[in-house]
RNA sequence: GUGGGUGUAGCUCAGUUGGUUAGAGCGCCGGACUGUGGCUCCGGAGGUCGCGGGUUCGAGUCCCGUUACCCACCCCA
């Protein structure tokens, strides 16, 4: 058989795993702190959530789902974000009555059919953050500045970030700006590559991202939504920027900035890293949805949030030289003289890891000295001695590794005598 | 979907102009007088040289195909 995990996709062995829970174990931690509370959605929807939520035309949708019929013909999805579910979940259990809010968090892995590279699988952690029912601009501000401060909690240095914002408009200033850039695309066919002429038609706003250079230079002369915002848009966000600066998170506006999921709304913003990243430098990101939930046949709800990848998010730690804190393993080594004690060294193990003590012993029949060898590589601070001698006392000895000083102690009290020794 | 690179012991890699039993470091296991660690020394286990063809007296070394991984395009976290 084929012993190698799926392509795209691997495992996540202890080194790995480990900074798997410290990144979740921090999210936790610190986004209870902003007031948000845990929630798991199904990793698999209907198909229907991430085409309606997502957008027909996106190329999430159209050419990097994991779609499939299950045994009774209905048509599911392994989700490939998780902002859809989230809201299709609000709806489903009238999370957000009117006039409330609910604020929530989720963590594990997202799915899309792509080529994988660096900071690129396709099966992908992460953890995002969604608010819904707020539509002030307090709102985003906290979003971003959770995103922002999670990385600095996890030991990425702020000059190893940039943090981009922009405002995409609402249905009342981004319909005409859509056609206003359309136009503007088609009056410079000749000078854009095949793929942006399509956009016209499909999606005009990602002819920004192009990045033929022959396009970015025509695009850098058509209009900006910037200027074309309508006054509630500018205004909501002018008070997003302004509640940035007074925290002092850094930030540039980034006029070009355009995310490929077609709900967002007004604010969007990604971080990206400098260091440790391939060309997928994006570690984060997310915006404003308000007419996502109308979208699933809801009430108007607003809602926005942030997703943040662990792949990429690990690999801007380890070029920032952040550590992952290791779990300890052995405080105490339990060794056996024989195997005819064998019965009671495994006791004492036992009565120690009761005691709250991490204790580890020997499975594979090792000499007394290579358990002392591996006692020593597990950092164990002291060493159990069970051997037949101190039996016969009802004693055990105990050694400390650092001080090489050896004492007998009481069978009967180990584990009082470890915790002594370990302070 | 397109392009480039790479595939030799668990890991990181050497392998001369194709030539006898494929190597190193690290890791692992054991030993260095009898129940004891970190250093050192000695020994040992471990390899279908990605896979399949071809050229050749002979290929890990050359050619073709294939597959996997990596990186980039694209897109996104």
């Amino acid at each position: 058989m084929n012993a190698r995990a799926p392509k795209g996709t691997t495992d996540m062995l202890p080194a790995t795993a480990r900074a798997w829970e410290y990144l979740t174990r921090t999210a936790q931690e610190m986004f209870a702190r902003y007031g948000y509370e845990p929630v798991y959605t199904p990793l698999f929807e209907h198909t229907e959530v991430f085409t309606r939520g997502i957008g027909e035309a996106t190329d999430i949708v159209s050419k990097e789902m994991y779609t499939f019929e299950d045994r009774s013909g209905r048509s599911l999805t392994l989700r490939p974000e998780g902002t859809a579910s989230v809201v299709r979940s609000a709806l489903e259990h009238t999370l957000v009555p009117q006039g409330s809010s609910i604020k929530l968090y989720y963590a594990g892995p997202m799915f899309r059919y792509e080529r994988p590279q660096k900071g690129r699988m396709r099966q992908f952690w992460q953890i995002g953050i969604e608010i819904l029912g707020a539509a002030e601009p307090s709102a985003d501000a906290e979003v971003i500045v959770a995103l922002w401060r999670f990385y600095e909690a996890v030991g990425i240095p702020a000059s190893n970030m940039r943090l981009l914002v922009n405002s995409m408009g609402d249905e009342a200033c981004r319909p005409a700006y859509r056609e206003k850039v359309a136009g503007y695309i088609r009056s410079r066919a000749g000078d854009l590559c095949g793929e942006c002429n399509r956009r016209a038609d499909t999606n005009p706003l990602r002819a920004f991202d192009c990045k033929n250079p022959a396009c970015a230079g025509v695009m850098a002369e058509a209009p900006l939504l910037r200027d074309e915002l309508c006054e509630p848009c500018a205004a909501h966000y002018a008070e997003v920027k302004t509640r940035l600066d007074e925290l002092g998170i850094p930030y540039t506006e980034e006029p070009k900035l355009v995310r490929g999921l077609d709900y967002y709304t007004r604010t969007v913003f990604e971080v990206q890293a400098d260091a440790g990243l391939g060309s997928q430098n994006a570690i984060g990101g997310g915006g404003r949805y308000d007419r996502l939930m109308e979208a699933y046949g809801g009430k108007p709800t607003p809602g926005l949030g942030f997703a943040l990848g662990f792949e990429r998010t690990l690999l801007a730690m380890e070029a920032a030289g952040a550590e992952v804190p290791a779990p300890l393993l052995a405080e105490v080594y339990v060794a056996r003289v024989d195997a005819t004690v064998a019965g009671e060294a495994f006791a004492v193990a036992s009565a120690l890891r009761d005691a709250g003590v991490a204790a580890e012993l020997d499975h594979v029949g090792r000499s007394l000295k290579s358990q002392f060898k591996q006692a020593d590589k597990l950092g164990a601070r002291l060493v159990v001695i069970v051997g037949p001698d101190e039996l016969a006392a009802g004693e055990v000895t105990l050694r400390d590794m650092g001080t090489k000083e050896e004492t007998r102690v009481a069978l009967a009290d180990v584990a009082g005598a470890v915790r002594r020794l370990l302070g």
